[in-house]
DNA sequence: TATGAATGAGTCTTCATTCAT
DNA sequence: TATGAATGAAGACTCATTCAT
């Protein structure tokens, strides 16, 4: 009965704004299930029955809220894009070294892979291809912002002498490293998730 | 036309030995032509009368050569795991340094990733959850010999003081690095694979 | 805003002895969105949900008007039928001569199909199998009076002479042609509808 | 298990042609009985899984033959059109004054609505907008080839002085007045079919 | 071994209708 | 009277799988 995306003084903003739906709604209830079910599962294996039960309506009633499954996909990917964005850009105002700023993008990163908005993100990310290509665009228009924050911070560094691989590349592999982690760090084992973002920096920059 | 995996020496031997499918027979071009549509639309989103379509027969007569969708998806898989698995085997054989030991690791990977094998490759990745958990448990076995690998030569690095990365830790964030590579590396663009494996180098890496 | 029928001092009168909606209530305006919608759409494709908002209400409280989907297309049906009856009996009774009497039945006709209620009427026509039987039963009723009077002109034209084919086909041959004016006449092309009328005459009579 | 249309030498050749669905062939007999229960209960209350249960196979299995409803539509319709046109030409053909050829217009008409291809034609009329708009097009495509075979013959038999009104709307008024006939002429009743085409030349010409 | 029609359970989606507020 | 979320039965369509030929 979560969010789908993790409900800090920021992203109460958002919802009071109306740009993310509040886990209180239907439509936020629906939409946190949904990301729960789409990443255990999967997007295809998930069926409209199961959501609706799960949320426990009838499948019919979805589609008040819904016009179909896509835009259920779309809105979970949506709003957790849109809250990351809003994340990373006030924690990098908040963090003063090009190294501070290199961690603050690994910690919110880690934060939405890990935290309470981890399925949205894992959704996100592993059911991409599933989302129709006209809403592939939109997402992709507030997920460039996100990267475009990323290679200025790590165009920086490079410039500093801070790391060695170009801003570009050194974006991707990151992104690939961590996205890669839902399937093996588990929160609570013997790697706190502060000790996987220093392992991350470590890959990122020489000492 | 091609094996879903790269016909080296190597694999001629597995083929002879009966461990891979000929592309010459039916069932290899079906696992080849499967790997690719799996890549290119999802598991889910291809249909059997497609991939029968492709290989120029008719729906019913997969049903000769493989006993379930499921069969085909772990054909593909369990393929490729060998193939890695003995081409890693082989590229480390032939490696002195550890640090050479590295390159190869990177190399086959990428090699994996972005040649001939590329689909069955980012099949076995991005389509692992469509596969049924008794087949996953099957690839499994095959994919932890080849994760051995990786950790025992990062475990050597790190003794070494070569890694600053605890090497189960390492093993997963290049594998994740890399694995990411499907979506933005292309062959033939301004990065070679070459230049590419040493960036990845470079994170494992501090000189 | 219009009702499905026309508002003459005839339909004034049946509106205010109860016989016919008023457009300026809810219940006339729904009959008059209704009509315009069946027939644009027809009645299976229009959704309760479109007419509510046409008419600027929610789909819910349609139901405070009308039981059922079904009760508005009779709704629609009835008062056309019961306001073409009337319209036709005045026409007759000011009419002399037996050419004009049958005049008189091919204007009232045309002026139904193709005036303000021309939707209702076009839908009287052609959306008659979407009614239930029950309330087929009922709107036939007046129906049949309608066509009464027809026969008997017709019949009596039959025995003066003016016409060659029986009373009952002669009727039911030209209510057939009317009909389908609806698909190639408009109002305001090349042909008038007192000259379309003409040409229906120039059937039936043979000069 | 008849045709949709009526099978004569014509259209033993149209069949062997390929351009007509032979009765014999599942898809024939699922367009047969479509058009039947298309007339009876209209297009939009026929369910896929009536249609099948009447050919006795499962509503699963209809899209072997047909990827749509709507393409079963357009197969009624198509076919009925395509046989109408020849039917016509020929007939047409063997007539030789242009009463002769008005009379071959009017029993063709009659002999499609009132033949064993009834059905298709009554679909024809009758449920033309629940036929998508492509659609539309292609069937009007051959429609119009028809239609021109009637206004040349009224074409004729205006300047020959043999008819009163316009071609353009002497065809259309009789096509509505024979179009009618659907419901009320019975074959079997009183007035037998050669007579109804007597009371319709009636109609169009001055004796 | 190949065919291809048929299966039938399952999918998303629609929509008239209900009802607590 | 109006609202609008919810209902739930029904609709068209999908597709891996089967099997007689």
């Amino acid at each position: 009965m979560t969010s789908p995306v993790q409900v800090g003084p920021l992203l109460r903003q958002m919802i009071d704004e109306g740009r993310v739906s509040d886990p209180a709604t239907p439509r936020g209830r629906l939409l946190a299930t949904a990301a729960r079910l789409f990443r255990e599962k999967g997007y295809n294996r998930t069926t409209m029955r199961e959501l609706a039960a799960e949320v426990g309506i009838l499948s019919g009633s979805i589609f008040h809220h819904f016009e179909s499954k896509d835009e259920i996909l779309f809105g979970v990917m949506h709003e957790v894009v849109l809250a990351m964005d809003d994340a990373l850009a006030t924690a990098l105002a908040e963090a003063t070294t090009t190294r501070d700023k290199i961690l603050a993008i690994i910690h919110t990163e880690l934060a939405f892979i890990h935290g309470k908005t981890g399925d949205a993100t894992a959704v996100l990310i592993y059911e991409w291809r599933a989302l129709s290509e006209k809403r592939q665009r939109q997402v992709l228009k507030v997920r460039k912002n996100y990267f475009k924050l990323w290679e200025e911070v790590f165009a920086q560094a490079h410039a500093e002498g801070l790391t060695l691989v170009e801003p570009e590349y050194l974006s991707q592999l990151l992104h690939g490293a961590m996205a890669w982690t839902t399937y093996w760090f588990k929160q609570g084992g013997k790697l706190s998730q502060d000790e996987l973002a220093n392992r991350v920096l470590a890959l990122a920059i020489k000492e």
